[in-house]
DNA sequence: GCACGCAAGTTTGCATACAAATTTCATTTC
DNA sequence: GAAATGAAATTTGTATGCAAACTTGCGTGC
């Protein structure tokens, strides 16, 4: 959720961005401990702070309670293979809403993200992984719906562990534009349902990419319809 | 997120379940603000587990950061529709994994509850209400993705505020069975895109039924395809 | 009569204190 | 040598302390 409002400054907060962090990239590992002593001293800061971010990461499931204190939560195949359909219910949801009220300028955004990245080097990584987030953030923007936005943005989180992190920014990349042109083109025409099933089918390509990438036991049923 | 471990019981969760059902049921006003030693002395803790159990109704999003402190968070008409929104999205995919895949049992459960609501006395309204929920929860988990039904039920906890509480207990009882009917047709069917078209009007219906019994006004764009 | 300013009172954000529970680890016992 | 024991060291969960930031309300000046 990013803030709209000149959130005052608190130090829970950053704590809870930096230990967010770490733990969506794998700097933390899955089922690590996590000690809130070392972690104040690291960050300069008392077990207050520490205290309350954790309590946070724990809403976001992102730690998980022990016996005493937290260990960094981790995720099996299937829960991943769970989250993506979370998001193919959400996102696809969101391309239909997109194609079937989106305002004309939201849509032409879309379509501006997607040309230009149709244009692109194929050496320009960075800019690849920063056009696709675009492509992707324009399309929950177009649904006109702040909570789907959020939702999906909370669920985008639950692919560390292992060699995740680095796949994830990567993954739809690898797999040309094609998919995007669907999207897009079925957005231009105002078809919902041709966006949503669009978008699904995208996200759930991206994820078999993913299991052939990390060679992680491809959990059962990723397959639907 | 019902804990399925035997969680150390830790004053926080115990202050968090508390606030939360406040706020939720509507005993605390939104934009009321939340003074941090009322609610220790009220509840006879410290402030220590008060802000943690904050913290998490922040990141639940039931509660609102202000300059200095926190107030309860209030939604407004179209939040809501777009929490609905949320709602349809991830409760029709919810049915329709259901329908594809849940198994013999999954499906013969659903139909028990449906079954046993029909046979319903109509003045037995707290039955009514518990059988609402069981159809609900049933298909959730013949969705056979516990992250989705997760999902689901954050997303379940925004209709407070106002009059809401009370009708959403109320409000999908007065649509009468036969939104549950063409469900629970399409599940047995195994048709999942009928399942998941049915679930949505039913959601849709719902909310329709909502912003007329509130008299709120209804936002705008309500209605999808 | 109204606005402004200033002091007193709240209430927070962060730090620290402390006892209880758990873990660690060396020592003893078989 | 392995298992058992228990004392020491960690580490937590909760409470409290404290200075700073914000509010409130009264008095003063215009």
């Amino acid at each position: 959720m990013p803030p709209d409002d000149p959130l005052p400054s608190r130090l829970s907060s950053d704590v809870y961005a930096v230990l967010r962090r770490q733990i969506v990239t794998g700097e933390l590992r899955p089922n690590q401990p996590l000690i809130e002593l070392d972690i104040a001293e690291r960050l300069q800061v008392s077990r207050t702070p520490v205290r309350e971010s954790l309590q946070r990461l724990a809403h976001a499931g992102l730690v998980v309670p022990r016996k005493r204190g937290w260990a960094v939560r981790e995720f099996t195949p299937d829960e991943i293979r769970q989250n993506a359909e979370v998001r193919m219910a959400l996102e696809g949801y969101a391309a239909s809403l997109a194609a079937l009220r989106g305002s004309p300028s939201d849509i032409a955004a879309i379509v501006a993200i997607h040309e230009r990245r149709l244009n692109l080097r194929s050496s320009d990584e960075a800019m690849r992984v920063k056009t696709n987030r675009d492509f992707h953030d324009a399309i929950m923007r177009a649904s006109g719906n702040p909570r789907l936005t959020d939702a999906i943005y909370h669920s985008g989180q639950f692919y560390f562990n292992a060699p995740i992190a680095r796949v994830t920014t990567g993954e739809e990349l690898a797999l040309g534009n094609a998919d995007h042109a669907l999207i897009v083109a079925a957005i231009k025409k105002r078809d919902g349902p041709a966006a949503e099933k669009a978008m699904r089918a995208h996200i759930q390509r991206t994820f078999a990419l993913f299991w052939r990438v990390t060679g992680l036991a491809e959990p059962l049923d990723v397959r639907q319809e």
